[in-house]
DNA sequence: TTTTATACTGTATAAATATATAGTATTTTT
DNA sequence: AAAAATACTATATATTTATACAGTATAAAA
């Protein structure tokens, strides 16, 4: 999805605004008082733009035709955490579920298919924490850098992963850990997925 | 509750569908296609009838300015997020929001309102990086050590947080910046609230 | 470098819309 | 039996509202 310039997230945080206060959307003169604009045009050319990138729709001809896209389910989405230690068997089996947590699916880039709490202290230097949970996006694809949930032999890692050729490496961000190489002729090695965030709580 | 007519029922239900359908409230001159009447005024007045028995509430003045009262309480926890820079003046002003998210009230250990979007490398060593959202629990008290939002008197900042009779410490997490001390005697600092979780976005 | 997108002000107007007024008729409540 | 509520048609109009057109200026993309 394209991504929205501070303005657009104004303009549609303030129709969200609307419907949650009153009940329905706002016309383009309320939006232009609430955000200061002086010209309905200010508004009328957000609201195109928003439309453009398929955030909201806008009747033609009909007073406060705009309405917000997408709208996810009210509950939105319940996603599990899961400990490191146990991600490698049966991922997303009930036993390995330490609970689950409600966020918005359109917090990160991807779709997030569990949480993973950190283990150890491999990832501290690029601000990676014991006990962080971290967003998985389940895939076996992954580009050079990506943080990646990876299933070795005899372990699940949480590592930044670089394949070149037969040739994997799983690179910690902590100089107090060593790379880990593998070689695919000889060890296998399963990618399970990709970080696409993080969640921290004090 | 007084009891609906077959007619206002009728209404009431057009009401309902079309902000289902559509994301808004109908006119009287749809309800009237709707329904088959000939007259906005048949519309008019059942909504006016639906108003008195308090059902619907009708904003004076404005189209389509129907809403349906005693509704559910919207989505979850939906939270704003603001940036650093804004944070300083009316903070929850809808014009310094840039979003909104949905989360897990239960998430943090304390309950969050807003969402603080990082600027700067200030606390980069406690892995607090640009663009993070710090999760922030509106609140004058805090403990030494805690991570604050302060409100200086030229700034807005997220530090570490130490007071000892009328001087505060103001620490940083990276050795290229300074401690602010500032001593309450001369200057102003008030603390906006304290830091509960964190979350990033990849 | 040119184009496209963003971000507005300012003015104007056709169309959409709320809303008042004047009726008629039936049903319900007091 | 009278008053009030219900349930409409019909017409009119002030206001709201969407929306087009003409500009200016800046930043980002091609």
């Amino acid at each position: 999805m394209k991504d929205l310039t501070a303005q657009q997230s104004k303009v549609l945080n303030c129709i969200e605004e609307s419907i949650n206060k009153t009940g329905f959307p706002p016309t383009r003169a309320e939006i232009c008082q609430k955000l200061g604009f002086k010209s309905p045009n200010a508004a009328e050319s957000h609201l195109r733009a928003l439309e453009k990138k398929d955030i909201i729709s806008i009747a033609g001809g009909s007073s406060r035709g705009i309405s917000i896209k997408n709208k996810k389910s009210s509950s939105g989405g319940s996603v599990p955490v899961i400990g490191l230690v146990a991600a490698g068997s049966a991922t997303l089996a009930s036993e390995n579920i330490e609970r689950e947590i409600n966020v918005d699916p359109s917090l990160f880039s991807k779709n997030v298919d569990y949480f993973l709490k950190v283990k150890g202290l491999s990832m501290i230097e690029d601000g990676i924490y014991e006990d962080d949970l971290v967003a998985i996006h389940k895939t076996t694809d992954f580009k050079n850098g990506d943080l990646a949930v990876v299933r070795t032999e005899d372990d699940v890692t949480l590592k930044y992963i670089f394949k070149e050729n037969h040739k994997l490496l799983l690179k910690p961000a902590n100089k107090d850990f060593d790379p880990i190489h593998i070689d695919l002729k000889n060890e296998s090695a399963e990618v399970e997925g990709i970080g696409v965030g993080l969640i921290r709580k004090n």
